[in-house]
DNA sequence: AACTTGACGAGGG
DNA sequence: CCCCTCGCCAAGT
């Protein structure tokens, strides 16, 4: 059995991904410790490499902020791009801040108050 | 069954 | 920052 098509395994990683408004991003790790057991980044990763059905894939990068597509599925160009028209600004590193983007799905908030870079 | 490869991540130099 | 090492775990050879 193969995870990659085994829906059962696949739609709840899908289903958090399609929570993930324009503009905001996830992390692999983040998702792999939502869905808790069964879940580890590299899988979450595995199963985004083959995401279809009108899941907003750009929207998953990893936790350095960085687009991981390189010259796989799809090129880094295509998924920094679709996410910079979506007003996410990049470094020239292609770096973006995670403090800023990062989403994080109802109840799974991190606990403290605003952030400095979020009172403004 | 052994070994290599990743849309990963944390830690150290 | 960049680079390397490990831990991780499913897949492909």
């Amino acid at each position: 059995m193969n995870i990659v098509n085994d829906k059962t395994y696949r739609e709840p990683v899908f289903e958090i991904v399609r929570g993930i408004p324009a503009g905001k991003v996830m992390t692999y790790g983040q998702i792999a410790i939502i869905l808790g057991e069964g879940y580890t980044a590299r899988t979450v990763g595995y199963v985004m490499h083959g995401s279809d059905e009108g899941v907003p894939w750009q929207r998953v990068i990893n936790s350095q902020g960085k687009c991981s597509t390189d010259k796989l599925t799809m090129p880094v160009s295509l998924q920094r791009s679709m996410l910079e028209s979506a007003g996410v600004i990049f470094s020239k590193k292609g770096k973006c801040d995670l403090g800023v983007y990062q989403w994080f799905p109802e109840g799974f908030e991190p606990d403290e108050g605003p952030q400095p870079s979020l009172l403004f």
